[in-house]
DNA sequence: TTCCTGAACGAACAGTGTTCTCCCATGGAA
DNA sequence: TTCCATGGGAGAACACTGTTCGTTCAGGAA
């Protein structure tokens, strides 16, 4: 068992075929961007440590040397995908479009890795680096909106929240704008009884109405107005 | 093998021992508010098929006759506890009140069964009848309130949207009003650092308080007060 | 060169939702 | 009364899940 001795051409040989394709060690980082990729391709439901673990030519077990559970693997995937969220410094004159734009570039990130809304909406308080980031920045905006402090905090958490639970809800009606959720909710509002449900039966098509972020944009619009008023700075 | 042989005592006895203590038939009624006891005396984690099967004296495979999968049953038993919110018709002087009073109803009767508010986070489109119930009165009172279709349709979406979203939150943030949650975060901020994060750091006390449902009627006020401002009706 | 720490990892555990398949009691027909 | 078909009840199994245990082994310190 020497260290020469595995250096020649059959143990070179057999050591390929005992630990074959592990080029890089294992590190948080890798685990992190093999998760998201794997999100990012087959969606949530298929992120497992075992799938993480086979993506990085590994098992399960392995992972828990470098991430605390899955729940934390989570986390650090959303943790990741929040870095392509660029951020601007507060600007007392234009902080409302500031923050609208803000939290569209949010909900566009979430959208585009599929279904990883879902894990925003578990992890509603920002404890990962640039997750504090962005509440860091939202918080300036609104400060510098004139917002008080109480004001601030609840608007921060109330246009998260809102934000998150869009882009999960939108996630799950089918990924992009696809027209066979919608077709598949307004045909089965046609066989329910009209007598029972008027308003519902009746709205069916402005109901179902999905068209791209304007949902998003008409909530948005009351949520920042709404904010803007409690400082006094409402046009 | 005849009818009147296992009606003597001993087989009475032996009956006893092999299949002891199905007293009614099972039904969708009777597991679905088993499914419901559980979630109310252990949490959603804890309702499994299995679970409910035991509830009832018998194994998971003998609710598939009467429920066709987990997720249709989850769905039975939010519509189940829907049940619990009274419904008053359309009152086009009162309408604003009447709204919040609707949501805090069902804010609090999702908050009453620990945290069932997930599953109304998944099923945001309302297709069980008393959850159409409740958008159909909803419908009703902005429509009451002199708001357009697609106001009225987008209204809804987003209240309801706002209350299962608040009541998640809450629901995760150990049940009641427990401080231990509260006392955790605002802990941790102070671990954080202070450059980096200036506003978290020095807001920490207004971002972690959480008396009771002050924060859900910050954004109930907001939203109900924008809505209203698209009719013209605000005061 | 020896020792030792800690990563890697196969196997196993206790679960999960769901399906297959058989058993058998019940109800209607003959 | 006898027969048979229908369908609910359930045990076992399947393919998974997150996590832990105990072992192995490679690389750096002494």
């Amino acid at each position: 068992m020497t260290s020469a001795a595995p250096r020649s051409g059959w143990s070179e040989h057999w050591q390929k075929e005992k630990a074959p394709p592990r080029r890089q060690p294992l590190s948080r980082e890798r685990i992190v961007e093999a998760a998201l990729r794997i999100v990012d391709a087959e969606g949530m439901d298929a992120l497992s440590m075992r799938r993480v673990g086979q993506e990085l030519g590994t098992g399960a077990a392995s992972l828990y040397a470098h991430v605390g559970s899955k729940e934390e693997l989570v986390e650090l995937v959303l943790d990741l995908a929040y870095t392509e969220i660029e951020l601007e410094r507060p600007d007392p004159a234009t902080w409302q479009e500031q923050v609208k734009r803000l939290l569209r570039r949010s909900r566009q990130v979430l959208l585009s890795h599929r279904d990883l809304a879902r894990a925003a909406v578990v992890a509603n308080v920002p404890v990962t680096p640039h997750a504090m980031d962005i509440a860091e920045a939202m918080l300036g905006m609104l400060r510098a909106g004139g917002l008080d402090e109480q004001t601030a905090a609840y608007g921060v958490d109330l246009l998260g929240l809102y934000t998150t639970a869009t882009a999960f809800e939108a996630s799950t009606r089918g990924g992009g704008d696809s027209e066979e959720f919608t077709e598949r909710i307004r045909s089965y509002f046609d066989t329910v009884p009209t007598d029972r449900y008027p308003m519902i039966t009746s709205m069916a098509v402005a109901l179902t109405r999905n068209v791209g972020d304007e949902r998003f944009e008409f909530g948005l619009d009351i949520l920042v107005a709404g904010l803007a008023r409690q400082s006094g700075t409402a046009g």
